[in-house]
DNA sequence: CTTATTTGACCATC
DNA sequence: GATGGTCAAATAAG
């Protein structure tokens, strides 16, 4: 890290640790009290977790970024509007991260998140890995990509139709090594679509019925649980580097994906394992002193609760901002939870390690 | 039948 | 004009 000796930032982390040190405090208070409710508890470990990432993020992003303030929080910019049904015909081109726009820098940017994974089937597993994130995928389009083997398969989430869902994922083959995937997702869910692999016992208590306006983004938490669920499956690498084509951007929590695969002339038939599968984990920022780049993952069948050290450097002005006015957003419209930070809505394992040797090959 | 995939054409951006 | 992304009609699958 560069010392940039900022005072604000340092100022910032020592607020941020404070708050947390603060939350804790009630938390455990709230522990105490049996009165307290589970709903209170929770808040309270969001917000604590929140404040982690947010300290975290000040010093991941101290040495490089320093304009994006990380507790910049309400700033007043709606994403655009998803419309339901009759999308248009143009949502997409956020390719075009030009922060500095030379004219008419109102507004350019209507970029939505992305981020990039890759995920490797195992040889040893066998290739009918099942890439399945949770989500229901609806290809609707594929490509030749000019210099890749393979063609690149385009999917959308399959409730788009319905609720306004505006999640798309691009998936495409590595040419050399075809037993990778990189799979690229783009925009959030906004679907209840983790309603059937959700068991019923955990309703969302933060979203507000509200009244017949279709909102695109107020349910980010949900997803976020929803796609952290997602996270894990048997048998398969994950590379997960957050990266965009020319700066770093780094997703929230999630893994592989796709429901099946099925490139050029070979066909993935995915068993469909089971999806009720609830792991904790957890993730963090983290930055592997070795492994600069990427970091590596494997997910074992059956233990769940393993970490991903991800590089989370989440740098890209673009994801960023959009991530935290989105959940901005949601926060103010669920004053139920104070859930106020991109990646607010991890779960930390009780046993919580940075282990990594554990499982790096 | 309904729903998902395939595939060429269309569109936007570089 | 080349490339990537999406649409939508045709087709396949359940």
């Amino acid at each position: 890290m560069d010392n940039m000796g900022d005072w604000e930032q340092t100022k910032n982390l020592v607020n941020e640790l404070t708050l947390g040190r603060e939350l804790a405090r009630q938390l455990q208070i709230h522990l105490n009290v049996p009165s307290s409710s589970r709903e209170t508890r929770e808040v309270l470990v969001q917000k604590i977790l929140a404040s982690f990432e947010k300290s975290l993020s000040v010093l991941n992003l101290s040495s490089s970024i320093r304009e994006t303030n990380p507790t910049g929080f309400a700033i007043g910019m709606s994403e655009s509007p998803p419309s339901l049904s009759g999308s248009p015909r143009s949502e997409d081109s956020d390719r075009d991260f030009k922060d500095h726009d030379p004219k008419d820098g109102s507004r350019k940017r209507k970029g939505t998140p992305r981020w990039t994974q890759q995920v490797r089937v195992n040889p040893g597993m066998g290739l009918e890995g099942p890439l399945d994130d949770g989500f229901s995928w609806r290809k609707y389009g594929q490509k030749d990509i000019l210099g890749a083997k393979y063609p690149r398969g385009y999917y959308r989430c399959t409730h788009r139709i319905v609720q306004g869902c505006l999640a798309t994922k691009q998936v495409q083959r590595s040419d050399e090594d075809p037993t990778i995937f990189e799979i690229t997702y783009r925009g959030r869910h906004t679907c209840n679509q983790a309603s059937h692999m959700l068991p019923p016992s955990q309703p969302l208590e933060n979203q507000e019925p509200n009244s017949g306006m279709e909102q695109p983004q107020q349910q980010q938490e949900n997803q976020q649980q929803s796609q952290d669920l997602l996270n894990i499956r048997s048998g398969l690498k994950v590379i997960t580097e957050g990266l965009d084509s020319h700066e770093q951007s780094v997703p929230p929590s999630h893994f592989l994906s796709g429901s099946n695969f099925k490139a050029e002339n070979q066909v993935f038939s995915p068993p469909t394992v089971d999806k009720s599968f609830k792991g904790i984990y957890s993730q963090s920022n983290f930055i592997s002193p070795t492994t600069s780049g990427k970091s590596y993952f494997s997910a074992s069948s059956s233990g769940m609760q393993h970490y991903l050290g991800g590089n989370q450097n989440f740098q890209t002005s673009e994801f960023e901002l959009n991530d935290i006015i989105s959940a901005a957003t949601s926060t103010t419209d669920s004053p139920t939870v104070g859930l106020d930070f991109p990646f607010g809505n991890v779960e930390f394992d009780p046993n919580f390690t940075f282990d990594n040797s554990g499982f790096l090959p």
